[in-house]
RNA sequence: GGGCCCGUAGCUUAGCCCGGUUGGAGCGUCCGGCUGAUAACCGGAAGGUCGCCAGUCCAAAUCUGGCCGGGCCCA
């Protein structure tokens, strides 16, 4: 379970997990058994309750699961004592609790019949619930049957009646009793089956109860294995299901058998082993619920729930419900109950510690506080002088887990955890735990605290199969998260359990949603890939001292991006606060796919794809960076893996994403007008889009002019400011914003002939009017009209028309298209100019261009030359692109041929807009020695390629050269010769990257400094006598030759001294939290301790290890006794310390919040420190602190530990011994390692006697 | 029998608290585009009795009641 956890990335203390078996927890829980016993909650009582016959052992609400069961169903006569003809019929799926009835309830209420069945000789009369008769009848098969008296339930009460199984349970036969076997009313019985209930008080609750009211005795003739006892007669020694069908069997015999059936019903089982539960009248230990009730519900109500309803509803209810709870268990194994009894005066005692064991007999100090070693523990009694015994019952183990709060945290027994953790700020569980885990701990804390132990609690929903039903093996939907995680990765599937819904909404799993989570990554991946690409290219570091600052170099579309990445920190905040965690990363996953990858890296290829070092580049890398920065601290709870991996890529400052502070939102940062701005432009843009689809026109290919008619004014505005985005987007030239009364331009006018009209006046001419109307130019009609009527000849006439006979209309040219958009009409010119022609070609060999570099691996920055076999025409058409083809495709040379084409790599097109065109391309292979050149500084990637033409290709050629071979290049300054004669002579070996963390490491050395990982995957020869050497060992086996680099002795990380962060030894500042590394000491040898007492050195500070201050003052007493002057900063009464030092003379600082002169309160650092400095201003002594945890206690743990560093510093300056006493089971042993690391030297206390 | 949750496109779901544009997405399907983040990616289309029935309201996926179905918890 935890290596499956570990590897889904959960992150938890699995180190230090919570060992309920541990002494400390035991008495965790013992100490609040005493809580409520001293609170008058705990309770020894007889009480019918839910027993597990296999285990042996009462149960709780909590334990007991429902399933279905199948049951005997049998209607049983119970004669009248003084009508044996006449009986009443009762209903029951327990025959085994037949032998136990004492009594029979009726509801005063219900109305009862007294029914005739049979005839003859055979006649008899049964009495049941009147609305029953006709069911009950025909399951006892009565055809006929007559109801002959009507009474209501009370006039019932009293009657005696003969119990069939008397004769063979003595016990029955006897009982005596006011109410025994008789009827009774209870207003619990229910208008069901025969509404008369058997009732034996010594099994059902409820029965129990009304057995207790009519003082009925709770006869339970079962034992805890759920066999009869010899009470039961002839039954004796029968398991109580075994003997269901003897007794069946029995009433048939004797006559009382009415019916008899089967019944699936949800029944009781044991939560453990699955046995069905049975009711026994037992004595049992409880916890008055009842008393702490309101208090309860009170903290349900404060405590935040999430969702509210867990809360509000579900928990409310079942507190409000809740019946005393039966917490002593007949187990062995648990926690023991803490309850000793004397068995002659029957007091009892609680224990609440193993501290008040110690007066008892049987107790040895340190003792396993469980069974069976407790049992043998008895106690003295108070009262009578006899021998108290523990009460032999463990707890149950959902006390155990309401105590974990405190006890996992070792209180009572130590408070320092408690005080820093204690209450829980949240928990999280299943549903399931409504009854459980939220249940337990409200009341034991209310018992122990008056409170309860968490403030929040967030309710989970399940992981269901695909088919939306619970995962069964046996059903087929089962998952296994492995083969998940296999398939997708941690983070894909992290990331789906996230987004799918609500944390508490149940979730049914489907792989295609991991699969898309898994997709959304990949495209952060290659958004990452896109950036560091560029960025590795030119070298960007935003960390680097002097970098430029961009801000006034954002264009829109980054201050845009920046916005909306405010937007998502704000939202994951807000949404975060109340666990909303689907809709925190809904947030941020539209914000990676939508605004990042869909539309910014879109918008910003073109601008990295420069060499020069604009400043409008560095501000779309300062972008991307912030942008992905942002979303890898986001995403690091979420999907650690690849926030970290990203980060590392991006930032590696410090060791972790996970060191980083939460990105939480800046107030004033977004921009609310720019990113409307920005939604009219994409949703214009969009429009484009589809209407380009429609009119077959690729994205390639450019457009003149996009206009926009009559916009509204946020789209003008969006339009104004975004020109730049939407024509880049929509690749356009142009883009025209029109008034609602201009026309686009080059609208035509269309004549439109009214037939009725001209009808009218030329009768069977119109059609062929019409036609010839049509026929002219509109333009021409248009103003001939103006003028007066237009003539037209028709069929040899000329006939007149007049302006009401013709419409004009406005129309778009051919090859315009027309869209109505929110924002605006939108209008499309694709008419195709021989410029657009050339351009659009121009992207059409470029593309292909790019996909060949790509077939041959060439690196993105590598150079080529480029050959194009087309006709003359198809060249010419090209001819004015070549730059832009040549400049796109990074082609030295770019040439067109009709021979063939001789280069490197050829591959023929024959869909170049139906043509066929040859392209070859030959590579330069100069990009890594620009790479190496660009690397002397003052060297452009311009001038690297002059000294590339001047024919060195590589470093070592241009080492070769002589300073005035260079100095005479075209393209160099004089001073570059000089500059690179300077810089290639003290290169050395190159700086490495380290495998894993990814830093540059030095050269030489094993290890990386930042990560401590091996800073090589393969073994290397050792220099000296040539063996290899593995990775990250760092001497060689062969012949002991040490290499250079961290010794393998030394751990390769260390944990900070102020924040815990694992660091790399060699380092002296903490990346996370910034504290100072200052060397400590190392923990002596495990042969050194309880050597001789040390000697003191001077400008030493000693960390001393024991329960209470001893050594420190043998310590102590030696170097005063060498005739240092000391300084005594204790806890000690100072009159004690004088009497144990005698007359020397000694100034001494008592800790103590008791405020007198000569006292330092234990937060009053200040004073402390000031008395230290004095001491140390007049002479070198030796000074004591002992009880550092008292100090610890009462401050912040990284506040003391910088006073010892403060302390220990002034007294190596001063020549003085600083002597310190800590206890080391009273603090965090992480602390201890801390302190440890502060001194010069640790000395293990002695073993305390 | 009771309490709580859920029911929206073939699938997974947003929207419901606080009624008001044309009920949004993703996957899948079909069609198209893009091509130096591309074993990728992007767009479009088709696909909806918002479980059913009443009620309130000018207006209901949304509020109310009832019913049906599923789940969890409890008797």
């Amino acid at each position: 379970m935890t290596e499956q956890f570990q590897s889904l990335g959960i992150w938890l203390d699995w180190d230090r997990p919570y060992m309920t078996i541990r002494n400390e927890y035991i008495e965790g829980a013992w100490w609040t058994l005493k809580r409520a016993y001293e609170r008058g909650l705990l309770y020894e009582a007889l009480r019918s309750i839910q027993w597990c016959t296999r285990d042996e052992t009462s149960l709780a609400d909590a334990e007991v699961e429902y399933a279905d069961e199948t049951d005997p169903s049998i209607y049983v006569k119970f004669p009248l004592a003084d009508h044996l003809k006449e009986s009443l019929l009762i209903w029951t799926t327990t025959p085994w609790t037949l032998p136990a009835n004492l009594a029979i309830a009726v509801h005063p209420r219900f109305s009862y019949a007294k029914v005739r069945v049979g005839s003859g000789d055979k006649t008899e009369y049964v009495w049941m619930m009147e609305s029953a008769v006709p069911t009950v009848m025909a399951l006892g098969g009565i055809g006929s049957y007559e109801i002959v008296e009507r009474t209501t339930g009370d006039r019932l009460v009293g009657r005696a009646y003969v119990h069939p199984l008397a004769p063979r349970i003595p016990y029955q036969a006897g009982v005596k009793g006011e109410w025994v076997h008789r009827v009774v009313a209870s207003e619990v019985v229910e208008a069901e089956h025969t509404g008369l209930v058997h009732s034996a008080p010594g099994h059902g609750p409820e029965d129990f109860e009304l057995g207790q009211r009519l003082g009925l005795p709770a006869f339970s003739p079962v034992d805890e294995r759920g066999h009869f006892t010899p009470d039961a007669g002839e039954y004796a020694g029968k398991h109580v299901k075994e003997a269901n069908p003897i007794i069946i069997d029995d009433l048939r015999s004797a006559g009382a058998l009415f019916a008899e059936g089967t019944l699936v019903h949800a029944y009781g089982h044991c939560w453990r082993c699955k046995t069905p539960i049975i009711f026994r009248a037992t004595v049992q230990w409880f916890l008055k619920v009842s008393d702490i009730k309101p208090k309860m519900v009170d903290e349900v109500r404060r405590v935040r729930w999430y969702p509210d309803w867990a809360g509000s509803a579900r928990q409310l209810r079942w507190t409000e419900d809740l019946r005393d709870w039966c917490i002593s268990r007949q187990r062995y194994w648990g926690v023991p109950l803490s309850i000793w009894r004397c068995p002659k005066c029957r007091r009892w005692v609680v224990v609440g510690s193993s501290a008040e064991l110690r007066e008892g007999q049987g107790y040895q100090e340190g003792m396993d506080l469980h069974r069976p070693g407790i049992d043998a523990v008895t106690l003295p009694c108070s009262e009578c002088g006899g021998t108290m015994a523990r009460v032999p019952d463990t707890v149950d183990v959902w006390f155990e887990s309401g105590v974990s709060t405190w006890a996992s945290l070792g209180y009572p027994a130590g408070e320092d955890e408690f005080k820093r953790w204690w209450p829980a700020d949240w928990i999280v569980e299943g549903p399931d735990q409504t009854r459980g885990w939220f249940a337990s701990q409200l009341a034991t804390g209310v018992v122990a605290f008056d409170r309860a132990p968490y403030d929040s609690v967030l309710m989970h929903g399940w992981v269901n199969g695909p088919d939306g039903r619970q995962m069964h093996k046996s059903l087929g939907n089962y998952v296994e998260p492995s083969t998940v995680v296999d398939k997708f990765g941690v983070d894909a599937l992290r990331l789906y359990m996230v987004l799918v819904n609500a944390p508490w909404d149940d979730i049914t799993f489907q792989e295609d949603g991991v699969r898309t989570a898994l997709r959304t990554l990949n495209i952060l991946w290659n958004v990452l890939r896109f950036a560091t690409t560029y960025m590795v290219l030119d070298r960007f570091d935003p960390f680097a001292p002097g970098a430029p600052n961009v801000e006034g170099h954002l264009r829109h579309e980054d201050r845009w991006l920046l916005s909306r990445l405010e937007g998502v920190r704000a939202t994951v905040d807000a949404e975060m606060a109340t666990y909303s965690l689907h809709r925190a990363y809904r947030a941020v996953e539209s914000f990676i796919l939508d605004d990042l990858s869909r539309w910014y890296v879109k918008l910003v290829r073109e601008r990295t794809w420069t060499d020069a070092t604009d400043r409008d580049k560095l501000a779309a890398y300062r972008v991307l960076h912030e942008s992905l920065g942002t979303v890898a601290a986001l995403l690091a709870p979420i999907t650690p893996h690849i926030a970290e991996a990203i980060y590392q890529r991006l930032d590696g400052r410090k060791l972790s994403v996970h060191m980083l502070d939460w990105p939480s939102a800046i107030e004033g940062r977004r921009k609310e007008d720019l990113e409307a701005s920005m939604a009219i432009v994409q949703e214009l843009v969009e429009v484009v889009s589809k209407e380009r689809q429609k009119g077959g026109r690729k994205l390639r290919w450019p457009l003149q002019l996009v206009a926009v008619r009559g916009p509204t004014p946020g789209a003008a505005a969006a339009l104004d400011s975004l020109k730049g985005v939407f024509l880049e987007l929509t690749n356009a030239k142009e883009l025209a914003v029109l008034k609602p009364a201009d026309e686009f331009p080059g609208m035509a006018i269309v004549a439109k002939p009214d037939p009725a009209a001209i009808g009218k006046a030329y009768k069977v001419l119109q059609p062929k009017i019409v036609k010839a109307l049509e026929a002219r130019p509109a333009e021409e009609i248009r103003k001939a009209l103006e003028r007066g009527p237009y003539e037209v000849g028709v069929e040899g006439q000329i006939v007149t028309i007049d302006a009401s006979m013709v419409r004009f209309e406005k129309q778009v040219p051919p090859d315009v298209l027309v869209a109505t958009t929110p924002h605006g009409e939108l209008y499309l010119d694709l008419r195709v100019t021989p410029e657009l022609q050339a351009e659009a070609y121009a992207r059409e060999i470029t593309r292909r261009v790019q996909q060949m570099r790509k077939e041959i691996d060439l690196e993105v920055d590598d150079f080529i030359a480029t050959v194009v076999k087309t006709n003359k025409e198809f060249a010419a058409t090209l001819a004015p692109q070549v730059a832009f083809m040549a400049r796109e495709t990074r082609s030295r040379r770019f040439a067109f041929t009709d021979k063939d084409v001789e280069s490197e790599y050829v591959v023929e097109w024959n869909d170049v807009d139906g043509r066929s065109v040859t392209i070859g391309v030959t590579p330069l292979h100069m990009s890594e020695s620009l790479r190496e050149f660009t690397k002397v500084p003052g060297i452009t990637t311009a001038k690297a390629m002059a000294l590339f033409d001047a024919g060195y290709k590589s470093v070592a050629a241009l080492k070769a050269a002589t300073k005035g071979e260079l100095a005479v290049i075209e393209g160099l300054e004089p001073s570059d010769a000089d500059r690179i004669m300077a810089a290639l002579s003290k290169e050395g070996p190159a700086d490495v990257e380290c495998p894993a963390c990814g830093a540059t490491i030095p050269p030489g050395v094993r290890r990386c400094p930042r990560c401590g990982e091996p800073a090589t995957t393969k073994a290397t020869p050792c220099p000296h006598c040539q063996a290899p050497v593995p990775p990250g060992s760092d001497a060689c086996e062969a012949c002991g030759f040490v290499l250079s680099g961290i010794g393998p002795s030394v751990a390769p990380r260390v944990a900070c001294v102020a924040c815990g962060a694992l660091l790399p030894s060699a380092w002296t500042v903490c990346p996370a939290c910034g504290a100072s590394q200052t060397q400590g000491a190392s923990r002596p040898e495990a042969g050194e301790a309880g050597a001789a007492t040390p000697l003191l050195k001077d400008s030493s500070t000693y960390l001393i290890e024991e329960k209470t201050p001893s050594e420190v003052y043998d310590l102590f007493r030696t170097a005063l006794q060498a005739g240092k002057t000391g300084l005594c900063i204790t806890r000690v009464y100072p009159k004690k310390v004088r009497e144990r030092f005698g007359g020397v003379d000694l100034r001494i600082l008592w800790l103590s919040n008791v405020g007198k002169e000569n006292s330092v309160r234990p937060k009053d650092l200040e004073k402390l420190s000031l008395s230290v400095e004095q001491f140390l201003g007049g002479t070198t002594g030796v000074i004591l602190i002992d009880g550092l945890e008292y100090l610890v206690t009462n401050n912040n743990f990284i506040t003391i530990l910088r006073l010892i560093q403060s302390l220990r510093d002034q007294v190596a300056i001063n020549g003085a011994v600083l002597l310190l006493s800590v206890n080391p089971s009273a603090i965090d042993a992480h602390q201890l390692t801390l302190l440890e690391r502060e001194v010069d030297r640790v000395i293990p206390g002695k073993p305390s006697s």
